[in-house]
DNA sequence: AGCCAGGCTTGGT
DNA sequence: ACCAAGCATGGC
């Protein structure tokens, strides 16, 4: 039966920390709900005591788009289960019991991150917003109501699709300038033309292995390490990526090896081989730990 | 190897 | 109020 209200039945979930935890950038807090955008779709969501209620504009006959996205069929114990047992993660995961890694669409997360590069989390979202403002597809508003004219800004942005590849294709570097992403403009725009001429598959990744995943995400103008591994964990299901910016950096160090000089390719080498096979999981408590909890 | 590239937030004074 | 440092970095 078609609805355009459902109840996802989830445990240890913790949704706030999830949509607030620099995976993504558009989702925004109003009275205890979450609103956001996922592909065409404006969604509301709200954690409630047995699950996360769910709401869209029009009604919904197969609700996978939105579980695939949340990942709500994972079970969280199992994967907490196999990160190392040490004290800086059983004090990350105890602060952040119920945080999750979404599964994002692959452009947007690509793009995204490719914007991310020495921003604030704030900032990012902010040049985010302006992009789907600017270059994005109208959706339909929220619900059966009027149009209303005086949208709070952070409301304004949610009424725009993320821009496809092709519509960043056909841009001037001048035009995504203006979106305030200043040198990122020409990497966001090689990566779209290249994405849009159909000289990269951004569905290959996905079923490579990971080294070679991050190869090919690698060869992408303003694609690091980095910010590949972020792709491969955001939106290509490889819970081993390992993404080290300079939070987590900061969170190794001081939690892993206080008052000691540790050089960068042992921090390296330790990050990669420490954490186990959902190392990106356990990336996210750090992540989130240092920033939220710890300062 | 080291410096450079928007512009906004954060934090110290 | 003002200013400097820093920011989910990568390219040259």
């Amino acid at each position: 039966m078609a609805a355009t209200e459902i109840l996802l039945r989830v445990r240890d979930y913790d949704l706030a920390a999830t949509l607030d935890s620099g995976q993504v950038f558009r989702w925004q807090e109003q009275n205890g709900s979450w609103n956001g955008v996922i592909g065409r779709r404006r969604v509301r969501l709200r954690q409630v005591e047995n699950g996360i209620l769910a709401e869209t504009g029009r009604p919904v006959k197969d609700w996978n788009w939105l579980c695939d996205f949340l990942q709500t069929e994972i079970e969280l114990e199992s994967i907490l289960k196999t990160f190392p047992d040490d004290e800086p993660m059983r004090s990350a995961v105890a602060a952040c019991h119920g945080l999750r890694v979404l599964r994002q669409d692959p452009w947007e997360c690509l793009a995204s991150f490719i914007l991310s590069s020495t921003k604030q989390i704030v900032q990012i979202r902010q040049i985010v917003a302006l992009l789907c403002e600017r270059f994005g597809e109208p959706l339909e508003w929220f619900g059966a109501g009027p149009v209303a004219r005086t949208g709070s800004a952070a409301n304004r942005t949610l009424q725009f699709a993320f821009p496809s590849p092709e519509k960043i294709a056909r841009a001037t570097e001048a035009e995504l300038r203006s979106c305030k992403m200043g040198f990122r403009a020409p990497h966001l725009l090689a990566a779209a033309r290249q994405i849009a001429e159909g000289k990269f598959d951004l569905e290959l990744p996905r079923r490579l292995p990971l080294a070679e995943a991050r190869e090919e995400l690698v060869k992408l103008r303003g694609v690091g390490g980095k910010i590949a591994d972020c792709v491969l964990l955001f939106a290509c299901g490889f819970d081993s990526a390992f993404p080290v910016d300079v939070w987590v950096e900061r969170a190794l160090r001081q939690l892993y090896f206080p008052r000691r000089r540790v050089g960068d390719k042992r921090l390296r080498h330790f990050a990669a081989t420490h954490f186990g096979p959902h190392a990106g999981y356990a990336q996210q408590y750090l992540f989130h730990y240092i920033r939220t909890k710890l300062k």
